[in-house]
DNA sequence: CAGGTTCTGGACCGATCGTTCAGAACTCCG
DNA sequence: CGGAGTTCTGAACGATCGGTCCAGAACCTG
């Protein structure tokens, strides 16, 4: 009963999520919003409530994409593990962009003002820190690595690869240099073999 | 002739470059630079333009800092490279934020609105990842890195993992993780020896 | 000390910010 | 068909934004 809404959650949040990637929580104000989903401003907070909880909506979703996809290196054979780890870390030749930059984006912005998204944030870090290590733990297992190396360090250091990666998206660096430098960090670790 | 200036123009910089720091561009107000600064709006104006203008120039040092920075590792004997490298990946134990912090900030947060921060974000980069090239190259003649390897590749991993490394601190991993993590990069990297 | 110059802080502007709300629009149930 | 219940819309709010302006204090030179 009562009148139906017009338009979906998740083509919103989506909008929404395009929009926060490209011109930041602050440089986006919810008149930009407002348009680019579509619905008025009261419709926007009558559904989300403030520009704040829309966005922790936004950054929530976020974070557990980039968790999944993280989650689905380990799924496959363990010798193929620096083959998924690979992918992982390249992009498609036209792709501008990266797959993870809005948590980046967003981290860098808000983290220093914001204590829910600063918390979130870093249990992302941890959470996507631990499929790195169990990556490299599967790595070993098959041979590929050295088994003495420390997973934990080795895990964390795969991580910083993929974020510095996606800095360098950000900084202007074209999508063949950055999948060149992704497949040279493969190959150091890589020689982490005994 | 005339009254003298009553501040230092790299004080104000130095304090709004804090501040820019802290709080984004978007995030930072005329008022809020004023109120850190001790100057009011109209001798901030008077100074410096306005405020992009005032952005610009504390950018324009920082990225500048960087360059040297980067600059500087390129001093010192050629068997001894990969040991500047250590220290300029690494951090003090109690430091939370990072060197290089702003420019991965205010790329992330102005590149795609602002033509002029691109334009010299990916100057920097360019400069930067030249920096890195040479002092592989150094590492090289001296024996410590495999001849065979791809100097540009091989400097652009080591950008990625800086850049990466002031992401990790953005997210609010600890000093001594980060470090373990830059020790295990440059293992990696010496393993490509001949 | 006098005259000229610069700096300073606060008042002020229009624009835009995030947010609210009254009323129109619409669906469903009785 | 009519009223209850929900959503949508656009106007309007106060606060704050970036930016301007100027009267007067502060300072140097002669």
């Amino acid at each position: 009963m009562g009148r139906p809404r017009k338009f979906s959650e998740q083509d919103v949040l989506a909008t929404a999520r395009r929009q926060f990637n490209e011109t930041g929580y602050h440089g986006t104000s919810v008149d930009d919003l407002s348009r680019a989903t579509g619905l008025s401003k009261g419709s926007l907070y009558a559904a989300f409530g403030d520009k704040e909880a829309l966005f922790q909506r936004v950054f929530e979703e976020y974070c557990a994409n980039s968790e999944e996809g993280a989650a689905a290196l380990l799924e496959g054979p363990e010798d193929q593990a620096l083959d998924r780890l690979r992918r992982w870390l390249t992009v498609p030749d036209n792709h501008t962009g990266r797959h993870g930059c809005l948590l980046a984006k967003a981290t860098a912005e808000l983290a220093s003002e914001n204590d829910a998204i600063a918390t979130r944030s870093l249990a992302a870090y941890e959470t996507l820190l631990d499929s790195c290590r169990q990556l490299v733990e599967q790595a070993q297992r098959a041979g590929h690595l050295d088994p003495a190396a420390d997973a934990e360090v080795l895990g964390g250091l795969i991580l910083t690869t993929h974020r510095g990666l996606e800095a360098l998206a950000k900084a202007g660096v074209d999508a063949k240099t950055r999948n060149r430098i992704a497949d040279a960090a493969i190959d150091s670790i890589a020689l982490r073999v005994s």
